[in-house]
DNA sequence: CCACGGAGTTTGGTACACCAAACACTGCGA
DNA sequence: TCGCAGTGTTTGGTGTACCAAACTCCGTGG
């Protein structure tokens, strides 16, 4: 079974955001993917070489790019990541949606799959009802946080 | 308060090499602090320049560094999150050690500190009997992967 | 006392991720 | 049909993290 091509940060990031672009919009123009990443275009249109390189993407210059099979396994199982542990975050340690958000995005790349499925099993247990309940209140949701 | 200094991933990982060392050898020796990392002496050294000039470390060429009291604070810290966050996914999501360790080395400087908190105060409520046992057969330790 | 070898540093080079400005393409309206 | 505005690309340059090899320092044995 193909290995899980082990690309870094920044190509999960790009992987990911044309994901979400192809999925609202049918494809991912090179500047929006720069305005959601935060990024010059310049830098985006390179990124978009090494992804194609690598057989993530289908770019040809000037028009928006979409991804490949193979792009497209990969991106979902990124997503998968970064969703897992955003759900994590927000509904588990109960923190306010968008820190859950910023830190999702800045550990999600570190994790092994291992991990992330312990993270589902996790995230299952205390899905419904009671074991949720249970920790809900000797955790409580808005308590002990000072901004200092 | 002095706000929290700032450092890039790499920083902390040095900072964090020396802080051990020193607790074990009362001295963090440049080609130690590159063995422990992976790195190459002549990269340490330029870390240990850089640490230098943010007040962190005492250095002075060919012989041991040091911790300043601020770097001591700021490495204490950045070894409490690492720890946290290494029991969390051994104890809590049950991950081998080595995977665990592993994965808390790539994630923790990610974390902002109201996710450090929020993940102590999850422990503490899960540290003892009851609510741990409680799903740790929920979970199982070693059961349910199917590696799909 | 001095030279020799191991520890540490400097220097020059690579790779990556990024930006800014100059340049190129393209589709729409006059 | 032609030009222009907007979108995309290229080019050149920055900062960071790293390595390898040349060089420097310094304690120890002869």
């Amino acid at each position: 079974m193909a290995r899980q091509v082990k690309l870094n940060a920044s190509a999960e990031d790009y992987l990911e955001a044309i994901f979400q672009l192809v999925a609202e919009d049918g494809a991912a123009r090179t500047g929006e993917i720069a305005r959601r990443l935060g990024v010059h275009k310049s830098t985006v249109t390179g990124a978009l070489h090494a992804l194609a390189d690598k057989g993530l993407v289908e770019y040809s210059p000037y028009s928006a790019s979409v991804l490949t099979d193979r792009g497209r396994r990969v991106a979902s199982e990124i997503v998968r990541r970064h969703d897992v542990l955003h759900r994590f975050l927000k509904d588990v340690l109960l923190l306010p949606d968008g820190l859950a958000e910023a830190n999702a995005c800045r550990i999600e790349h570190g994790l092994d799959r291992e991990v992330v499925d312990r993270l589902v099993a996790f995230l299952e247990s205390v899905a419904d009802g009671e074991a949720r309940e249970q920790w809900r209140d000797r955790f409580r949701p808005g308590g002990g946080k000072r901004a200092d």
